[in-house]
Parts: structure tokens; sequence; C-alpha cells
DNA sequence: GTGGTTTGTAATTGAATGATTACTAGTACT
DNA sequence: AGTACTAGTAATCATTCAATTACAAACCAC
């Protein structure tokens, strides 16, 4: 069967290519984990052939690689707009609003949960700890946080990485235990978490 | 070939193969996440055959499940001891340090950490969104905590459940915002947690 | 001790999956 | 317009793995 290129077909440089993969991976990998998800699912995902994606990274375990450099990237680069942003208000508020900002790049905060319970992988969880290591001195270094306040921040983060990953927004309203856990994580921004997390049915 | 048993070889009754079989699931699930882990692995370290495993638990996903309770109750029937224990004392405290006693329980706080990854799961999904609000329960309705000291205790839960993942121990002395972080954690605990957590090159 | 039940294994299978190969088509440069 | 390069695919392969089948040895009641 010959290949029918579509009417209004381009195509497109390998490095645009590869950014549209590292997104579909994001998102792929954050709701079904690296073993989990198949070379395939993330072709399908940025519309593409298998084979392609494996060519472009070389192999799965490069791709999640990538996949996991570009969201530490996001993420730091996100608090340190936060910090610098001028206005006025708490550090901590601003940096854990930018967190919740992150909920538009799908998968994100998942992928970033599945790479740090990935320490036991020879190659994956050096690259992990490296990252949860460089969000640890970003807190310190450049966000100016005590120990404690950098400890409590960081365990908020992954509290809500922890509500993300188990879709518990569903619960919102019907189990009165997280409706209050909810309400008590996010005073202010309950709509927007509600409005923007992944949910059960989606397609990733 | 024939099946010759091993000299002094005794058979054990299902119910406590099937104990054994979950201590081990515990371990490896932990380890490996539930997509990682074979029946095989399971199996291998139960010192048993794998179609033996799969015809006592009908399918891994019933297995994964098995495991998952069995860390559940014994995650509450630790707080309650804690609790309940007569000694003087913070309950965070007391509870802390319970949740630290259960780093013998070979895997138990990560296979809890994998399950609450699996919230876009047909199945196991809502069985550990129902997991995670009987934990929330217990924190506000046995333990008595207010709103917001069960909120912040749950959210160490996750990040010392996400330093054990990270098998971030390995850079303790080494790394020196992970050395202190662990001291900020971990203020009169850190050898045993230093001992007790599992290590890169563990066997599972 | 014999017959039925339970504990256990070896062998196999069918589906899934990461990777490779061999190929085709679009694009740029001269 | 031809040629070299880049973007992209279809087909296929070798493994891996959960599950099934068919069988055997241990245990137990009588």
């Amino acid at each position: 069967m010959p290949d029918v290129a579509p009417p209004g077909f381009r195509r497109m440089s390998s490095d645009a290519r590869r950014e549209q993969i590292i997104a579909a991976a994001i998102a792929v990998f954050g709701a079904k984990g690296y073993v989990g998800t198949t070379t395939d699912d993330v072709a399908r995902a940025a519309s593409i052939s298998q084979p392609y994606v494996v060519r472009l990274f070389g192999t799965k375990e490069k791709l999640f690689l990538a996949a996991l450099d570009h969201s530490l990237e996001a993420l730091l680069e996100a608090f340190g707009n936060a910090k610098n942003d001028g206005a006025p208000g708490e550090l901590e508020e601003k940096m854990g609003a930018a967190y919740l900002g992150l909920l538009e790049t799908r998968g994100l905060h998942q992928i970033l949960s599945h790479a740090f319970l990935l320490g036991a992988h020879p190659v994956i969880g050096p690259a992990a700890r490296e990252g949860f290591s460089r969000v640890w001195r970003f807190l310190r270094e450049v966000g100016g946080m005590s120990a404690d306040a950098a400890r409590q921040f960081l365990a908020m983060g992954m509290l809500i990485n922890t509500m993300i990953g188990l879709r518990m927004t569903e619960e919102y309203g019907q189990d009165a235990g997280m409706t209050e856990l909810f309400d008590e994580c996010f005073p202010e921004s309950i709509g927007t978490v509600l409005e923007e997390a992944p949910r059960v049915g989606d397609p990733w």
C-alpha cells in the first residue's frame, strides 16, 4: 500500500517534532507511568508512527529522561518567574500558585511523581535524585526559604501530586473527608484545581 | 521430568502461603511498581512457582489489591497502636514514629505511593482513593487531629514516601542539600531511617 | 492402605511491545 | 532537473509475560 500523503500535508522539522513528542510523552508517561506506557501510546498521542518516536529518541528510556528534564526545567522556570513577578505577596503563596499553574501542562506533576518512585532504576533513579535535589537547592538558594519553610513547601507539593495522581477531584462533593481536605489545601484556588486537574475519564 | 521433592520438604497451608506471597508482593510491587512487576518476580521472592501465584490470587490485579489492602490495614493498625500506647508525648510524634516503624515491612510505603499514582486505573484507582480517604478519616476522627494538623501530617508522609522511593538516603552525606533535608525531616530518628530505608542495591 | 482432596509444578500459549530493517516521499541546493 | 539529505512509514522480529492446561506428589479420613 503506497504511502499517500494527505492533501494539506507538510513535514515538520525534527526539532519541532521532538518538542511535540515530548509534550505527548509528559502527558502519557504522567498518566500511565514509565513501564505502563508504550512507545506506541506516545506515538499515537503525537499523531505519528511508533518507529519514528524510537528513531528520534533512541530508546524509551531516553525519551522518558527527555520528558523528565523538560518537566523539571518548566517547573524551575515557573518558580523563578513567580519569584520575580514584582507583585506583592508572600513567596510561598506565589510559588504555590505557580505550581498549580503548571496543571495546564498535562501530566507534568505526575511524571515527576513517577520519576520520584523510580529511585531503584539504574538510569532513571540517579536522574530523578538529581532533579529532586535541584528543586530543593532552588527553594533554599534562589527562593531564600528557610530549611523548615522549604520542607513544608515540598511536603505540600508531594501531597498535591498525590491528590492529582489519585484523581481525587472525583470525590470532591461526594466524600466528606476529601471535600474537607481539598478545602483545607486550596482555600482560594479550589475552583481552578477542580477544573484543571486531570480526570479519570481523560484519554491519557 | 519428575517432580522430585527435596528431602525435608513440607507443604504449607494455602492460607499461610497466601500471607507469604502477600509479603513478597508488597516488597516487589513497592520496588518495581504495579506494571513493572511480573507475577514471576513475586513467585521467586516467595520461592514458589509462577502459576501457583496466579492460581491463589486469580489475576495479578487481584494480587495487587490484596497487597494494597494488607498494607493499609497494617498502617491503620500501627497508627491505632501509637495512639493507645499510654505513653506521654504528642500524638503527631507518636504516629510519625509509628510510620517510620513500618519501614521494617519492606515495600509498604512504596506500594502505597504506587497505588496513589494509579488513580486513572479502572479497578485499582477506586480502591486507592478509598484507602487514602480512610487514612484521612482516621487522622481526623480517631486521631482527633484538626484539619490543618492532619493535612500537615499527611503532607509530611507523602514527602517521606518520596524520599524513600527515590532512594535518597544514598545521598545523605554526599549531597549537602539532601543532608540538610534529612536532618530537617528526622532530627531524632535519622539513624534508624538511614539503616532501615530500602537501598538502591536491594534485590527488590 | 486406599481414595479423595489439596498443594504444587512443568510446559505451553497468545498477546503485547521495544526495536530494527527496508523502504518512500518531501525538501533544499545547485 | 537532478542529487543528496531529511522526515516519515509499513512490516517484521525477538522477548517478555499473564494465564491456562495437564499432571504429580503430599496429606488426610477412614
